[in-house]
DNA sequence: CGATTTAGGTCAATCATGTTGACTTTATTG
DNA sequence: CAATAAAGTCAACATGATTGACCTAAATCG
């Protein structure tokens, strides 16, 4: 049995990653929200973001959607022109995506508050802090 | 400008956050997935473990949710004896909610398999390791 | 006391988001 | 040429949330 002291400790510990995660995700929402924007337009910017030249039914595969899940957001990208297609040139049948110029400003901009409040916290908590964080956070995500 | 270098290591912090926050939030979902609860029975238990004697209407401040979307779930703790009503004595019209003892074990069965988590890094990473990370997810929080 | 407000609860209509199944078109491949 | 695969669409349905209207019982105000 652990310790009870040590036990508030980690209750403490708990919301203390519920809220630093809510406050790291807030900032992003926001600006999704603000363009009528939700969960599935994100990942599809993040996805695309990270893979240019990716086909949709890869996109499928990571999303874990349906592909009418996906149709939906993913025409709402290419009509707001966040979001471009391109005929492939191996296989005609598939379909090439990709960020345009704002697409690609819009993700900046997600990605961009969230580098900042890092940025932040890292710079005001030294490099020794940055590096312990990096390793218990590695430790969380398991043995992978 | 950030420089470039950095701008990729803060790229991996963000990725890092959201995998480790995924691990942390799993083990949970998995234990209440398996009793066909959701997120809003769980934080109904989270609330009623914290503040036992609650009234409805508080529980809908804190939520946030409508009377309606509550009702369903919290009916349905009651009924599967995880949460426990009183009339109250001053004000007979509130009802006063608490965590029965099978309440109380699934709740600690939940908390638990975080703080089993969390202990398990701290101790991997060492009581200074613990303490910087403890600092930058506060800073995260804001100057709050 | 009587009127109003409050706590809890319910019914109904509606919206958002997701699902599965069936199907079409076009292009590739055996 | 036949079978398969990529993209997309239509329909039916499930879930979880919303708002609005309404009810009962109990408290409180004047």
């Amino acid at each position: 049995m652990i310790d009870l002291n040590r036990q508030v400790r980690l209750r403490e510990a708990i919301e203390l990653f519920f809220h630093a995660y809510r406050a790291f995700t807030a900032p992003p929402d926001r600006i999704l929200e603000a363009r009528g924007l939700g969960r599935v337009h994100h990942r599809i910017l993040y996805f695309v973001a990270r893979s240019p030249g990716t086909t949709v039914t890869a996109l499928l595969g990571v999303l874990g959607v349906s592909k009418q899940a996906l149709n939906g957001p993913l025409r709402q990208l290419v009509e707001a022109g966040l979001v471009g297609t391109a005929t492939g040139t191996h296989d005609k049948r598939s379909k090439l995506l990709s960020l345009t110029e704002a697409g690609s400003a819009l993700e900046a901009e997600l990605s961009g508050t969230q580098m900042a409040l890092l940025e932040e916290v890292f710079t005001a908590a030294g490099p020794d802090a940055e590096q312990a964080w990096r390793a218990l956070m590695g430790k969380l995500c398991g043995p992978g």
